[in-house]
DNA sequence: GTTAGCACTCTAAGCAATAGAGTGCCAACA
DNA sequence: TGTTGGCACTCTATTGCTTAGAGTGCTAAC
């Protein structure tokens, strides 16, 4: 055990720390024993959920040192922030810094097993009929499996590419406008028209539309719709032009982003809510989905796992939870898969977990 | 106020009881007095969440009498099963029952006030481009003016009459189908053929859906799609093979009853849900959603506004809690709105609150 | 039928005492 | 110089006890 976690000490292409935190982090010379103590103190604390004193460190871990000396080493390690204590009677717990530094340097990262990963392909390997079916289930999935909060995020629309734009006359006075995108996604809004429309006239027009903007991603339409239809004498130019007022609703970067959460109760029944406020602001933050979707967009570029500890993405219902995330693909376009819970998490675990996911469900959506 | 009980213990004309209940009701003789009691008693513990004593309701509310005597009342409503107390010296809370008789027989009915109608309306009046849209705001709003958790469930499929069927090629063994029924509501599946289908064809093959089955209500289709297809020699067997494998699926009854809940945050606030176990099981109601909608759904026959008080559903997360919900029409179709809380609620308010919102909404949607 | 009075019950809050966990520091030791 | 045992000190959590207060049920009188 002890072994392990020294051997895992010089590791650190588990990314997820940017430029900033990296300059922080240089400034911790830790020994070696202090990185053997705070690697012993997080797991044990992850595991127990109370504050870890001397004593078990000493004897439980069998470092070999007395716990009069592990006290000293605590003493260090409060010195430099990694750790603290609730109140003076009580062992020691992990700061944000201590984590940070322990997912980026102390961490020896997990395999899943054999089980668990075929677990996983078999619980996404469903019927899906709309992407956000499949999602829904992995972030059930993933909260089953983590007992923490499973989220996913509709991919980003804006580098999707167009397919087929299609119109249906739903009344005299209504017109549904589809838009197919390459990945199987679709999405549809409503305008209104003065009057009703020849079929033939509405069948014209969504060729014109076609012909002049599939292929293109929707980010390029959002852009450039105005110019490239503006000289168009073909089509019915009333609903064009609905169509170019309304390209910024359906269109626009943010739209469409949608979030699923799963596994509220094992949140609640984690012991850092069972204060109630504590849980009433996690709530809140579950309800306000823009930050959340904002947390987890923030990083959809790297491809790779991304660990957000605390307050560090500086959204307020955060402090104390961190999130486990990583991009997936489909097709073109990316969205973002993870969970969430208190910052007293099992990372090795839940890093390795969400990454394999991830990685099944692009391979599923790339199919 | 008393005045007002009073003149309000007959009316009977708002709904929400069953026969079986009815007949339950029908045991109970109450005297004027322990009429205004119960229903003085129940409106004071709603507002304040304590267990009411005979000095309260003497003093506070002026019936003329002694707390001697309310006490004597009090006494022959707990020997009726309509109220109980928590402890030997406590006051007393009302029971499920006691809540039934006050929602049937003690209720004075509430008109919402001009600027509360306006508030809906205004809030309601959203552009909207699918029906989610406007259901998510619908429950967005009956949380923030009630305080409760606000729910809406998406109309029940089966009744929908369909518009138009199309066929959108997405990749060579992919092509999609969408549904679009009159009420603006669209569906998609996927389905996977064997190779790459000619435009033309598939154009074919859309075309002989369309002329069989539009202007059919899903639930027909779903029925009768075997035979109304069987002896069809146009359009690609193939696709018109998975179509009707998949409709199954895609047109079940269940399918697309999609729930919207909104206002968690209202309901751990509350005092009910102060213990941990009880909130648990809350949340686990919430998540495991199919209870919720066949609660939802069992009433949208009625077109009047329900109450559903405690375990009267038979569902075991509805303990503690009660539901106020109306069903709302979008064209042929039908869903549900509402609003669920703990049984401790203001039932007239909420019962004006939810009757109106689903009116306006029905109005919207049928425009 | 109503009421005042009173004994009784139960809860919630405050208080003191106690046990236990863990620390920090000092002096001794290798 | 680093490590260790010992010990006084601090703080928390638990327990038991007491008390105040709320509310009832019952009885006897009106």
């Amino acid at each position: 055990m002890v072994a392990d976690l020294l051997s895992a000490c010089g590791r650190s292409d588990l990314g997820g720390f940017d430029g900033r935190v990296i300059k922080k982090m240089m400034q911790f010379d830790l020994t070696e024993r202090e990185r053997t103590i705070l690697a012993v103190l997080i797991d044990h604390y992850v595991r127990t959920a109370e504050p870890v004193g001397s004593r078990v460190i000493a004897t439980k871990y069998d470092l070999g040192v007395s716990p009069a000396t592990v006290r000293n080493t605590l003493s260090d390690l409060e010195e430099k922030g990694l750790i603290e204590q609730p109140h003076t009677s009580a062992g020691r717990i992990p700061t944000e810094t201590g984590y940070r530094l322990y997912v980026d340097r102390l961490l020896k990262s997990e395999r899943l097993s054999a089980p668990e990963r075929e677990k996983i392909k078999r619980a996404l390997s469903i019927d899906y009929s709309a992407i956000e079916d499949i999602l829904e289930q992995t972030s059930r999935v993933l909260a089953r499996l983590t007992s923490q909060l499973g989220v996913t995020i509709t991919p980003k629309f804006d580098q999707a590419v167009l397919n087929k734009v299609d119109l249906v006359q739903l009344t005299d006075t209504r017109v549904m406008v589809i838009v197919a995108v390459r990945s199987g996604i679709v999405r549809t809004i409503l305008i209104e028209v003065d009057s009703n429309i020849e079929v033939e006239r509405l069948r014209q027009t969504a060729e014109v539309l076609n012909e002049k903007l599939s292929g293109l991603s929707l980010g390029e339409i959002r852009r450039t719709i105005a110019e490239r239809l503006r000289a168009e004498e073909r089509g019915d130019p009333q609903v064009l032009k609905l169509f170019m007022e309304q390209h910024e609703h359906m269109l626009s970067e943010s739209s469409g982003e949608e979030l699923h959460t799963e596994g509220t109760i094992n949140i609640i029944s984690q012991k850092e809510f069972q204060n109630p406020e504590k849980l009433r602001e996690f709530l809140t933050l579950l309800e306000e989905r823009h930050s959340l979707i904002d947390l987890l967009k923030i990083k959809t570029f790297a491809n790779d796992i991304t660990v957000t500890i605390g307050t560090e993405a500086n959204i307020e219902g955060m402090k104390g939870c961190s999130a486990v995330t990583r991009s997936y693909q489909a097709g073109q376009i990316r969205g973002t898969v993870g969970v969430i819970g208190p910052t007293r998490m099992e990372y090795a675990k839940l890093m390795s977990l969400v990454d394999y996911t991830a990685k099944v469900l692009s391979e599923i959506l790339s199919r």
